[in-house]
RNA sequence: GCGCCCGUAGCUCAGCGGAUCAGAGUAUUGGCCUCCGAAGCCAAGGGUCGUGGGUUCGAAUCCCGCCGGGCGCGCCA
């Protein structure tokens, strides 16, 4: 904020006439070229018509002298780069203890904040993909707790529609002893195993809603202690069955053809999603008398709109991206005022498995696909959570158990999590985080990088939030380990000088805290001993 | 065929208008434990950022074409 302040100041003395510059600071990655830098200069330079460096000089003329600055100088082509006072630099360590688990969240935005995450149909277990959106979607939340948000995490799943008939009909099939591909074995139906186990305890094959609710009501039971054991927890439970059994998906159909915006064409209604960019208009009821699934989907979101959440992340898969446009047409048809970019989506691609060389395309339970629960066995909850949510959302992504089973150097989890135990067992031996220490002991080069480095972590989380990405904290929280690995090895902590050790006793606990605050964002947990 | 996404080091991936942007991990090679945890550290080699144009003072980054890969193109959900 202080070299914010001085840019600012030189750009009115500087350039008073100048439109609205956007001022960009960033933190240059060489330690050499300060602890920030700007090129506003630069961008002064075409409008000003004058060299980027002399322009850079009247900044510093302009500057003055400021009691955190340490130097203001002038390097490349005309980049400013500032360099602070040490002891400013390393106040974010009394911020780090003062705050605790507050460091890096912020009060600045309270909305009501909805992510929409796996929301996978009771017809099967969790496969890896619903893994992926778990580690991010719950990821994601806990970024927009961090803003100051109150944020539901909610699972909307059908319990109803053809895909449950296809279950209850498999089932029904394996309770009177048909298996997959025999004469009597419904189209499509459901191979895996876990059919079978369902089948058991079926005792009469004939009552078909008996079937479809326990069916039901036993593959939730599994979904939802896969995502127990993975650490994700939802406030609410959308019934997909509840849009038609209160009337929601009537009351929009009737909303969407008073909208004026539907047209009758072969016998079914259809809506003019063309007007908002979708590539051609969709059916909204077939010319059984029947709803598309469309109708259903824009009706849950009005409820969302309803229960007055004004920001809504939905976390997909790549597979479903034509939805997007549908959905925001459906919602801008009816006229509600909902904004045009309304709902936000996370949208990942798919995630492939490889172990021992090869794809993993089976599993024994689910039959077709690789279950979430594989992935725990296989690795843990942690290295499952900390993998998945590392990539990019909508970078394909390739899972490699052999590396995340790796408890080693290889595996990126336990690297960060190693350095959080390691700072735990400086404490172990009997120290406490000092009460009163002087900052100003600190001095060498890896102890000013650690403090940078804790210093940018809620920038990361607000940008993190801001652009829904959690891979950013992942990627913070291993330089940030790196950091702290190589101070360690090159500095003793537990040193004679009581002053120096108190110092740096303070140094590590604002690391342990700093690293705690963000794995927990990523769901994975800060072991003090491994 | 059309739409969306992606091609960066052997492999897995960051960076996505700013020169200080050619990066990390891993793999390979060589060093570091009588001392707070070696699940660690230090160092070396390794890339025309798919390709051809364009815009710009400046392009991995923005625009267009092409090549390669993924996904989607139902009155299925």
């Amino acid at each position: 904020e202080e070299f914010r302040r001085v840019l600012e100041q030189g750009l009115r003395v500087v350039a008073p006439d100048a439109g609205a510059i956007e001022i960009h600071i960033e933190r240059p990655k060489n330690p050499e070229h300060g602890d920030l830098s700007s090129n506003v200069a630069m961008q002064l330079a075409k409008q000003l018509k004058r060299n980027p460096r002399e322009i850079a000089q009247k900044f510093v003329d302009a500057a003055g002298q400021s009691p955190a600055i340490e130097s203001l100088t002038i390097a490349g082509a005309g980049f400013l780069n500032v360099r602070f006072k040490s002891g400013a630099k390393l106040e974010v360590i009394r911020r780090i203890l003062r705050e605790g688990n507050g460091f890096g969240r912020s009060q600045a935005e309270k909305a009501r904040v909805q992510v929409e995450f796996v929301s996978a149909n009771p017809t099967g277990p969790l496969h890896v993909g619903h893994g992926r959106q778990a580690a991010l979607g719950d990821a994601i939340a806990a970024l927009q707790e961090a803003r100051g948000h109150a944020v539901t995490r909610e699972f909307y799943y059908n319990d109803a529609g053809a895909q449950i008939d296809k279950l209850a009909w498999s089932v029904q099939a394996r309770a009177r002893g048909i298996k997959p591909g025999q004469p009597g074995w419904p189209e499509e139906g459901y191979a895996g195993e876990y059919i079978e186990e369902i089948a058991r305890e079926i005792s009469n094959a004939n009552d078909l809603d008996a079937i479809r609710r326990h069916a039901v009501g036993y593959l939730r039971k599994e979904q939802d202690a896969d995502l127990q054991a993975f650490g994700v927890k939802f406030d609410v439970y959308y019934l997909e069955s509840s849009l038609y059994t209160d009337g929601r998906v009537d009351k929009t159909v009737n909303a969407l053809k008073a909208s004026g915006k539907t047209y009758d064409k072969d016998g079914a209604l259809w809506l003019r999603t063309t007007d908002y960019g979708d590539d051609k208009d969709r059916v909204v009821r077939k010319s059984d008398g029947s709803y598309t699934y469309f109708v259903p989907d824009v009706a849950y979101h009005v409820t969302k709109w309803e229960r007055g959440f004004r920001k809504v992340i939905d976390v997909q898969g790549t597979d479903h991206h034509s939805t997007v446009t549908r959905v925001r047409a459906g919602l801008q048809a009816l006229g509600l005022g909902i904004p045009k970019g309304y709902p936000d989506y996370v949208l990942h691609s798919l995630v492939k498995v490889m172990r021992g060389g090869e794809e993993v395309k089976i599993s024994k339970r689910a039959g077709s696909y690789v279950t979430l629960r594989d992935l725990i066995d296989w690795v843990g909850r942690d290295a499952v959570r900390f993998f998945l949510v590392s990539r990019k959302a909508d970078t394909e992504f390739v899972f490699d158990v052999d590396l995340a089973r790796e408890k080693s150097l290889e595996n990126p989890v336990y690297y960060v999590q190693y350095a959080h135990a390691r700072v735990c067992s400086v404490f172990a031996q009997g120290f406490t985080p000092p009460d009163a220490f002087q900052l100003e002991r600190l001095s060498n080069e890896k102890e000013l990088q650690l403090a940078r480095r804790l210093e940018e972590y809620p920038d990361v989380i607000a940008v993190a939030a801001e652009e829904l990405a959690p891979h950013s904290v992942a990627f913070y929280l291993r330089e940030l380990a790196a950091d702290f690995h190589s101070y360690y090895n090159a500095e003793r902590i537990l040193v004679e000088d009581e002053a120096l050790r108190a110092a740096r006793l303070a140094l590590c606990a604002a690391v342990r805290q700093t690293l705690a605050n963000g794995l927990s964002l990523l769901g994975v947990s800060a072991p003090e001993k491994m």
